[in-house]
DNA sequence: TCCGAAAACAAAAGCGGTTTTGTAACGGTT
DNA sequence: AACCGTTACAAAACCGCTTTTGTTTTCGGA
């Protein structure tokens, strides 16, 4: 069913069809309701493709994600997904999601589906600090917003959860509970969010005056695996000077169970000998005995906010003006308290 | 840079410059490097949206999910994606993703998005008994590929785990440590993965003689709020006939992290007094305390599975002959032991 | 030398829309 | 009655490729 047959079937010009669907105003009234009715009666719909030719639209956007071959994407991504969807589904776009492989196609990747031109714009998770994705999708003149900040010099549309002060609020609840010898597990160094992380947890020691020394901060995946491994080694007698670790402040909740495994490995308790918070606020910290201590963030709510501000990065708007802080909240539970001297 | 910009700089028709570059039969060896030189030097590259247009290729598949507004999928399709992507990417597809909202919404939405062409072919996740998705991406002569079995009376193609067998395997495992009141944790009854987990269940069951109304069978939600509360249900006094529940089985590690604490608030010890299994074998549960015995399934492998499978079918197998059942394996852990009689 | 087949390229039609430009009819003014 | 500005539609250009069909050139064989 092309707007041809339709046209042809209704004894009017292609063009006067196309105007009368499309509203323009040169189409008498009941030219326009002829049209109307016998699109709906023949089931017409436009082919979208040919549309997308012709205007240069595709009615998408994608959320784009590294993701290293052979591993599953963490869930916060599944949440903005879902978010982004939401907030779109009422304007008329869908939001799809595409992996990259992490490594060295991974911008030849990006490239090949910038490209291919699937998609109006953009939403690039899990921010670097110099992100060369960003630089391209900036050189491509492709409208995106990232989750997550960059230090790319040109100003960009983001939206990020408020990382430095979730670490302050967390590192000053357990300054106040009287540790002094905290170690963060944090993310991958080159990301944007564990730089910003590292940044609260500092401020905190600092306006404390602890001393950085006594209060490391490690490096590695956000898997239980890796914090299991970091907390393992930082619990080992003489890790820091002054005396044994009595906190350890992670970067997810994931890092937070392992490091409860390696508290209770070595005849510890999590609460009591050594507190433990996490990041993110999953089921299964919640679930966790002790349930811990971690930070909440609306993951769903900041994929609708990216969607927003995409929306109003397509409309035109500059992108220094697109730029949105989440607040964070601190959700007490069982995996901390005052350290005790042993 | 067009294809006719390229044509007139070459001096030569556009019909040749497309035939050179495509690899036709009738350009002559030194046309074909002329244009492929030109092409490279200046950069030409089809328009990826009139390609499509003549071809009625796009390119890519999508791997479409139901998702509750306002919610987070499950990650088990995060994995599925980043293993179709995998998959898909050396022959030059792109694996997308879309959620449709769940409820009154989904169908529409769903024809709206394969109305829109954006893809050549369809992974529908988790597949429910009868399932009008299937029944309409059949009606639309859509290539796809189903994770999950369906009744849908039509054959097509799928991927599943051997869900029959993992609950199979977990109960015999339970009746042969001992165990004579067992209950199952199910997810939702209309999912065709619930009912192949319960067959498994009843058949381990009957297999031993026991008693079916003593091993009931709960649905709900795959969540660990869901499973709290179920298993909080189960363990109170006189749930079921002949004596107090001993084991829990649980659909996902998710819903027995909740059963786990339903049993600790219950004054018991998990894997003792109850044994808890799982399914899906996730760090929660190997970070769990005491750790979870639970089935392991290689996501990441029926995402690529499912790729491969949708890549025939869309070069022409037909679907009777595209299904695959994938292995299951007991990861025995410290959740479960001998009943202790209380 | 002429014919016919094969080789190499060009022209045109097709994919299916949108948007600009062109034109006929109509009503109101002077 | 001539003129002008609207109104309502049609024609044509355009988006940028693929593929079918048509035409010219070349070369071998009779």
């Amino acid at each position: 069913m092309s707007i041809a047959a339709l046209a042809e079937s209704l004894g009017i010009s292609i063009s006067t069809v196309s105007r009368a669907l499309n509203g323009y105003a040169d189409v008498s009234p009941k030219t326009r309701a002829r049209v109307e009715e016998a699109a709906k009666a023949m089931g017409y719909q436009p082919h979208p493709v040919a549309h997308r030719l012709a205007t240069g639209r595709t009615g998408a956007i994608a959320l784009v994600l590294s993701v290293r071959p052979g591993n599953a994407p963490d869930a916060t991504f599944a949440a903005l997904l879902s978010g982004a969807s939401d907030a779109l589904r009422p304007q008329g776009y869908f939001a799809l999601s595409v992996a990259l492989p992490a490594g060295d196609e991974e911008m030849p990747e990006l490239a090949r589906f910038l490209a291919g031109r699937f998609v109006d714009g953009v939403i690039l998770a899990r921010t670097r600090m110099h992100d060369p994705r960003v630089t391209l999708l900036q050189e491509q003149g492709v409208h995106f917003v990232t989750h997550g900040r960059t230090q790319n010099t040109a100003a960009h549309a983001w939206v990020d959860t408020d990382n430095e002060r979730a670490f302050y609020i967390a590192t000053q609840r357990l300054i106040g509970l009287g540790h002094r010898r905290i170690a963060f597990l944090n993310g991958d160094s080159s990301m944007m969010y564990a730089w910003l992380r590292a940044q609260g947890f500092q401020r905190a020691l600092a306006e404390a005056g602890l001393d950085a020394a006594s209060c490391p901060v490690r490096h590695g995946d956000v898997t239980a695996d890796s914090g299991d491994a970091a907390a393992t080694e930082l619990l080992a007698a003489g890790a820091v000077p002054g005396g044994p670790i009595t906190a350890l402040l992670c970067a997810t909740d994931a890092i937070a169970l392992g490091a409860m495994h390696a508290v209770r490995r070595a005849g510890l308790v999590v609460g009591q000998d050594v507190s433990v918070v996490g990041y993110g606020n999953t089921d299964a910290g919640r679930y966790a005995e002790p349930p811990l201590t971690t930070i909440d963030h609306a993951t769903v709510d900041n994929g609708r906010h990216l969607a927003d501000l995409l929306l109003r990065k397509m409309a035109g708007e500059p992108p220094q003006s697109l730029a949105r802080l989440e607040p964070v909240q601190l959700i007490a539970r069982q995996s901390d308290g005052p350290p005790i001297t042993r």
